[in-house]
DNA sequence: GTGAAAGCGCTAACAC
DNA sequence: GTGTTAGCGCTTTCAC
């Protein structure tokens, strides 16, 4: 900055005002400060900046996902990539890996690069460890899965209602041998669609007691194998409701491998790539990963502009997509 | 700092010593040190330190690829991510949407914030404005596509291989109304994925005059229609050739409205997410996104260790995966 | 083993 | 309209 200054004749002070578009600066001046700026590839330093002015924003998002790898996690990203750039903003992304280590990790890399805001899904017991910051002002969003130990707006889908949505759908088809196959229980959102899955069989009047209920299923590898275990046994269900896109994925492959495809009805939670075009069609609870990024960028943003209303919490609808896997018949009794 | 420096009762230095683990302190100052920073959640500012630091290293790369919701940006992202990790650098990421402008900010974006390194997908006619910042020492390596008016690492698929592999395949199983079907031939890849087409039938001995090469498809819409419109005409193809993950996604809904996903050969450049698990199987020409990434920042790493070598051009073979689709015969002439 | 002073690139406050 | 001075939070240099 000095040297564009020392080559426009002018003072830094001069050079600021240009670069940051303040008043008061002539025409020819603006022209001069910029020529001089563009011959030495003056790029300005915005941390610099940033240390001296007022109101202390780097422009900058910290977004912590289950995996930038995964469908929903690149769907929340791009919704929130996007308000982010409409207001020069740059997004840092994470992967959690469901890892409570990683969180934390991720975490504190964003804070010691003064991120203006936080959208975090968060894995480990308690997220009370950012209450100083909150604090200090910085937004916190959770996503996905609402904070343990804190108050903070939080973005979600309804996962019970959502799973109480697909085991009626499967009830209403016949089955009353259904499976449940989900993700560790120490998940949030794992324990709530299995609370909506047991839940609407109480109602229904289903005995819960005998039906599988597999967790700590994170993969499509464990899944699968978790499937196959399933039908080794001597009463399989007729039914499958799976808790997320990973888990559905491994037990669609299992059941294409037994053969029973055709035969077990099968609805997922969350949706899957393609998901239409398989046979059967999956029919699965989808989420809006884009609106929930959406969302939580809309309450970061909103945060930042001095909303100071009560933490928000932001449920997101589900929506049963019918595609046929889950519309089979419970396979005659032998 | 100054806050811990006063409640521990040391100087501002000896915490500095403490936080960045700086030999020559005693064993109980850095404890009471440590106990300040706890009790005051002091969480060091890094930008401040990089200002004055010799190395001047943010620990922050940016990493700009077509879509951040793009499967195959994905596992280039999560592969930078893992090896920045493990160095402590965070990843900033954005998306390009094939859009030069939008290459332009996200770059401008970058440098504000003083990244260490620039890992890109571009699709601007020309990377020259790059030039000041290379010279500066900024590593700067492109993936996916190849920079132009400007010499610097890159990573990509063998795109001219890859898409000849998948034509000889077509070729072989007796196809010769062969359709092309890609993006826009401003974009690097979409123009050697052609030239990679055109030359095998060209070394086939198989006149490519009248066969329908279609570009500008960029999404699974324009794929769609695309190829409703080419079966529209009276010389359908007897097998596509898709070059790019989407356009093949566009193409098999396409050639499933039309009925014809079971005679018409098909094989995609880039692999698709479930592709085995359609009938047919999607027969791909797979590249492999996580070993570009994997490879794009070991050569940021690399120069950001010192490595002066001459600009790296690394190539990524891809991989012909055999699923069905592209197994299919000519249908017979009528 | 520790601290004081200077300065990184910039903006705030105020002078002219 | 424009420049000067101080200082943001930290690291460097150098003294003790």
């Amino acid at each position: 900055m000095r040297h564009v200054a020392a080559l426009a004749g002018v003072g830094v002070k001069t050079v600021s005002r240009v670069i940051n578009g303040e008043p008061n600066v002539s025409a020819a001046t603006i022209e001069k400060v910029n020529a001089a700026a563009r011959k030495l590839d003056y790029q300005p330093d915005l941390h610099a900046g940033n240390l001296r002015r007022a109101d202390g924003r780097t422009r900058t998002l910290g977004l912590l996902v289950g995996s930038v790898d995964n469908p929903f996690a690149g769907a929340v990203h791009r919704a929130v990539e996007d308000a982010a750039a409409d207001r020069g903003v740059a997004v840092f992304a994470s992967s959690l890996d469901d890892d409570p280590a990683r969180e934390q990790e991720a975490v504190a890399a964003f804070l010691r690069r003064r991120v203006d805001g936080l959208i975090l899904t968060t894995v480990s017991e308690s997220q009370a460890y950012l209450a100083p910051e909150l604090r200090r002002g910085t937004p916190v969003v959770f996503v996905d899965r609402e904070p343990a130990g804190l108050t903070s707006d939080s973005v979600v889908s309804d996962n019970a209602d959502g799973a109480a949505l697909a085991t009626r759908h499967l009830l209403e088809h016949g089955h009353r041998r259904l499976a449940y196959l989900g993700d560790r229980a120490g998940i949030q959102t794992a324990r709530e669609r299995r609370r909506g899955f047991l839940e609407e069989l109480g109602r229904a009047g289903v005995a819960t007691r005998d039906l599988p209920v597999v967790e700590g299923l994170h993969d499509e590898a464990t899944a699968r194998e978790a499937t196959l275990a399933l039908f080794a046994g001597d009463q399989p269900p007729t039914a499958i409701f799976s808790s997320q896109n990973l888990v559905t994925i491994g037990v669609i492959r299992a059941l294409r491998e037994l053969g029973r495809h055709h035969d077990t009805a099968l609805v997922g939670f969350d949706d899957v790539p393609l998901g239409d075009l398989l046979d059967p069609g999956i029919t699965v609870v989808a989420q809006h990963p884009q609106e929930i990024g959406r969302l939580a960028a809309e309450r970061v943003f909103a945060r930042l502009d001095g909303d100071e209303a009560p933490a928000l919490r932001t449920v997101v609808p589900t929506t049963l997509i019918v595609r046929g896997s889950g519309e089979l018949p419970p396979k005659a009794e032998r």
